[in-house]
DNA sequence: CGTGAGATTTCCT
DNA sequence: GGAAATCTCACGT
């Protein structure tokens, strides 16, 4: 599998939501140790008319790396215990960014259940939560405040192209966890991914 | 596997 | 002050 190259990030905040889907998400620990998973959920979050984003009201502190340029990721803190991560796209100065909601593991996945669960064995809940849902994902992974504003095209992550000969079904429901801009289906999926979390609403293409 | 309470930062009204 | 792009734990099935 290949990077994806920069511009990937410029395009419109739902296609790349969409075209993440099958990518690979990939950290290289400073020791050599690898953690991957594949994009199985995401959501977009556009920057303006969208009452859900983070980016709504300006730039603040906390969300300053949604205005920089693409190919970044953008990590917060919420509800006073957990971490998300998003991938920054559009121009700079636009405030767009993709929710990565869960992953598929793929390597490193006892480092993965160390870094989440403090062990390396897993009963078959612990594999199946490891790394669905946003925060879950970011735990696994390691990823905390250190790693807000981390490139995508260079350094400890990358994003890996999806094998173009695996056609996945694409499936859309609204975002969730979200009280305004429900109306928007902007939540993408792989259709019948059990690592996926939860349920397939309206689905469609 | 479903349900429901609790944890506790950041930002806006 | 109060809600938020959520999860864990406890307990019932």
């Amino acid at each position: 599998m290949k990077e994806v190259p920069r511009n990937f990030f410029m395009q419109d905040v739902c296609s790349v939501a969409k075209k993440l889907l099958g990518c690979a998400f990939v950290r290289e620990l400073s020791d050599g140790s690898r953690l991957a998973g594949r994009i199985v959920e995401t959501e977009a979050y556009a920057h303006s008319n969208d009452p859900a984003s983070h980016s709504r009201s300006g730039k603040t502190p906390r969300n300053a790396v949604m205005f920089g340029p693409p190919g970044h990721l953008y990590v917060y803190f919420t509800y006073g215990m957990h971490y998300c991560c998003n991938v920054v796209t559009g121009a700079e100065g636009r405030g767009e960014a993709i929710l990565l909601r869960a992953l598929e593991p793929l390597s490193g996945i006892a480092l993965m259940a160390v870094k989440r669960y403090g062990k390396k064995d897993m009963n078959a809940r612990e594999v199946r939560d490891l790394s669905r849902g946003p925060a879950r994902l970011c735990r696994a992974f390691g990823i905390g405040r250190e790693q807000n504003g981390a490139d995508l095209c260079s350094g400890e992550f990358r994003i890996l192209q999806a094998d173009p000969a695996a056609e996945i079904q694409i499936g859309c429901s609204s975002r969730i966890g979200i009280r305004e801009g429900c109306s928007h289906p902007w939540r993408f999926y792989i259709q019948n991914n059990p690592w996926v979390s939860g349920p397939a609403r309206n689905v469609q293409a």
